[in-house]
DNA sequence: TGTACATCAGTGAACGCGCGTTCACTGATGTAC
DNA sequence: TGTACATCAGTGAACGCGCGTTCACTGATGTAC
């Protein structure tokens, strides 16, 4: 994988990881065109064969967000299948280490850095798996009596449970909560304290292994 | 206002403005200390007499953001001083709404535009200052009932509150969400749904005048 | 009331920079015969 | 197996651009006497 040859091989995708890496270090604001070609060992010119325009690098980042996290997600459900309330928390729970262990990323999935989501039909399509997917986690919920069902729609539902996990990670992410509040196990507490004020069994939260 | 004289007399605030329009307009990307010393009038290198640097002119927008959520959240506190339900769902409206009305506002405000949020005390303030509050709203409500007391305390649910409506309020800013449930009356249907789990007494849509 | 002077908000030229994007090109690859 | 050729991923020079920031300056303001 290391030999130099003119013929890159799969330039495509060592531009998006070079783009990781350059947003894990030093933020959006540093993410150019130009340094992740030259990450990539590779003239700035070379990209163009990939990626239309930048905003369609971004788009690819911002999508691989979305698969990531539909890879989590999924080997939550594959692992839970038997037990729901388990399934629930480790979803929600896969889902927020994510956005702790790769802030960058995850700001770049979601903070709007990509201008025209619409026009990037890839990406929309990673995003809405991930809806449904998580309304499925949801629906498995209601008919195993963990999760209310009067009242609200298992759509509703989801994009609640969705904005609330999402929301509890920005927060987190973009420095808005106090310090004191940022250590793992206070964040874990926190959102514990939310999801057991949803869900309608007793949580214990050693529930979340590892 | 309008006479043009060499020194402008209220300088940094026009920068703020402008800065704010050009946000609207053009999104973050568009942001520049050029561009906003142009629209205020003045040639670019007097926005230096008041900003440091480009980043303290952001810190001054996104804390401009808090302080204008601030005023909305206790405009709602002193107009609902009586009923804390109201109070909830006021509050938390209103907080919605700014998000809505002007979401380039509130993604600079939210999303870690501003590199170095602690080295900005003034933005911190601010953003402790609507923690501070939305806090005495959750207790208010635990004191009347409205909210459970058990298992949380009132600090992770202040949390947990504002996670949840800034997670939706962010959904729908940054353009995640199917466009099915963009529409206002939509959100204020997630909206009350999700508030519905967590409230402990029964909750009337018509609540939410306006 | 009038004058001298310190203060400071604004000007405009200049700097260097990295960026996105285009273009004519070249080197490697694979396929038809 | 060998050759001709189309394809296409990569190169490197070049473009124009707007930006952040600095600097020596100038015009207005307000204050001490």
């Amino acid at each position: 994988m290391s030999e130099k040859t003119y013929h890159h091989g799969d330039l495509k995708n060592a531009l998006i990881r070079a783009g990781i890496e350059i947003l894990t270090q030093e933020g959006i604001g540093g993410l150019s065109l130009r340094k992740a070609a030259r990450k990539a060992g590779v003239s700035h010119a070379a990209p163009y064969a990939h990626f239309a325009d930048k905003q369609a690098l971004i788009a690819a980042i911002a999508s691989d967000g979305h698969r990531r996290i539909h890879e989590r997600l999924a080997a939550a459900l594959a692992e839970h299948s038997d037990d729901p309330t388990r399934l629930l928390l480790g979803a929600a729970w896969a889902y927020i280490r994510f956005g702790l262990e790769f802030p960058s990323h995850y700001k770049v999935t979601f903070s709007g850095t990509l201008e025209n989501e619409h026009s990037h039909p890839e990406f929309v399509d990673y995003s809405q798996r991930n809806i449904r997917l998580l309304q499925d986690i949801v629906e498995q919920c209601r008919a195993a009596g963990i999760l209310q069902t009067e009242g609200i729609d298992s759509e509703n539902q989801a994009v609640n449970l969705w904005g609330q996990v999402h929301g509890l990670v920005s927060l987190v992410v973009q420095g808005q909560l106090p310090g004191r509040l940022l250590g793992d196990e206070s964040i874990k507490g926190i959102f514990i304290a939310g999801l057991r004020q949803m869900v309608l069994v007793p949580i214990d939260e050693k529930m979340l292994a590892e």
